[in-house]
DNA sequence: AACTCAATGTAGCGATTGCTACAATAGTAA
DNA sequence: TTACTATTGTAGCAATCGCTACATTGAGTT
């Protein structure tokens, strides 16, 4: 009765690990992710987590570049069907999405990543710039269609929106919202 | 010969610690600081600051206190003898005081404390709310002396600083430096 | 059937984690 | 002196860290 043995070949790899994983650090962060959790979250062992990425930093950096991707993915899924018509219009449906809480596993995440960009560690800073280009592209295809200068508006929105998102991080929404003059934008 | 003893009264207490801390955390980051190193930093041991501090969680609430203090602080010496006379002109001195190498330290501890904020980590947050309202003061007091809304102004200003800020920690400094309107400041 | 080799489990290593038990050393109060 | 209390050193604990040595399994190849 060959019953208990799950399946003799189980299809485990890289490809199929990363989404396991990305979820994981999604909702618990990446400063606590260690070996042992992330492989029980992945259905495996350390060992094997290891044995596929060869050591820890190369499976962060992996990693990191996974969620870039799905992160990237998102952003195109939440294209709006019609072009806002003003700059400020804009600005509104931009930080709408961004304070989605669907978005917030990633937004949680995100000034992590900017943090260890921030310090140096290897991988987060490539997977930073991939979002900040992403998200700068996806911006500059939501501009107002009579945008004299979309890319440049785009720029400017993102600045301001990433400014608006942490102060938001951290307790300042009166500040943020407070601060952005109707006119100008 | 009582020559090897070094002092029967060390005095060795939070506040001479914690400047101490401070300086390490602000050179090495609060993701690997482990009492150990912290302690060697102090000239201690881990025995001493659990001593001291109780446990972990409230050294590090204290620390962040103390540097949000020493932040303050650094600004209140930073402050412009004279006014500038825009908003562009404003921007301009705030985002070179905040990109000044002095300062580089409080901005790579930064964006691991909203990171913390975010993740909501005991301490973190406060430390980051005082922050942020602290130089918002600043701010204000830097805001052109005929600017109509000096208070909005501060907010805005900070809200892109912040973001641009960001952008220049990720790598995407053109993208920030692109996106400011000369008008609307 | 014999061999090969990728995939996986088990067990453990040395290092580090936050924290504690116990004892020794003081300086002060009685 | 005697007793007490605050401060500090030494050792160590259980847990976790990233990682590795070794053995086993099993599917495919010859």
């Amino acid at each position: 009765m060959p019953a208990s043995k799950p399946s003799t070949k189980p299809k485990m790899s890289k490809e199929t690990l990363l989404p396991l994983l990305a979820s994981h650090v999604l909702t618990h962060g990446l400063g606590g992710a260690s070996l042992r959790p992330l492989a029980k979250a992945a259905g495996t062992s350390d060992r094997m987590l290891i044995y596929h990425f060869g050591n820890k930093e190369t499976l962060i950096t992996e990693l990191l570049d996974h969620i870039a991707g799905i992160y990237s993915t998102a952003l195109d899924v939440a294209i709006g069907a019609d072009r806002p018509k003003t700059r400020s219009e804009c600005f509104e449906r931009v930080m709408a999405q961004g304070s989605h809480p669907m978005m917030q596993p990633f937004m949680v995440l995100w000034w992590e990543i900017v943090a260890g960009s921030a310090r140096g560690l290897p991988g987060y800073h490539n997977a930073a710039k991939a979002m900040i280009a992403k998200q700068l592209l996806w911006l500059e295809g939501q501009m107002p269609a009579d945008d004299p200068d979309p890319a440049g508006g785009a720029r400017y929105l993102l600045t301001l929106m990433e400014g608006t998102l942490m102060l938001n991080a951290v307790g300042h929404e009166a500040t943020a919202r407070g601060g952005i003059p109707a006119s100008g934008l």
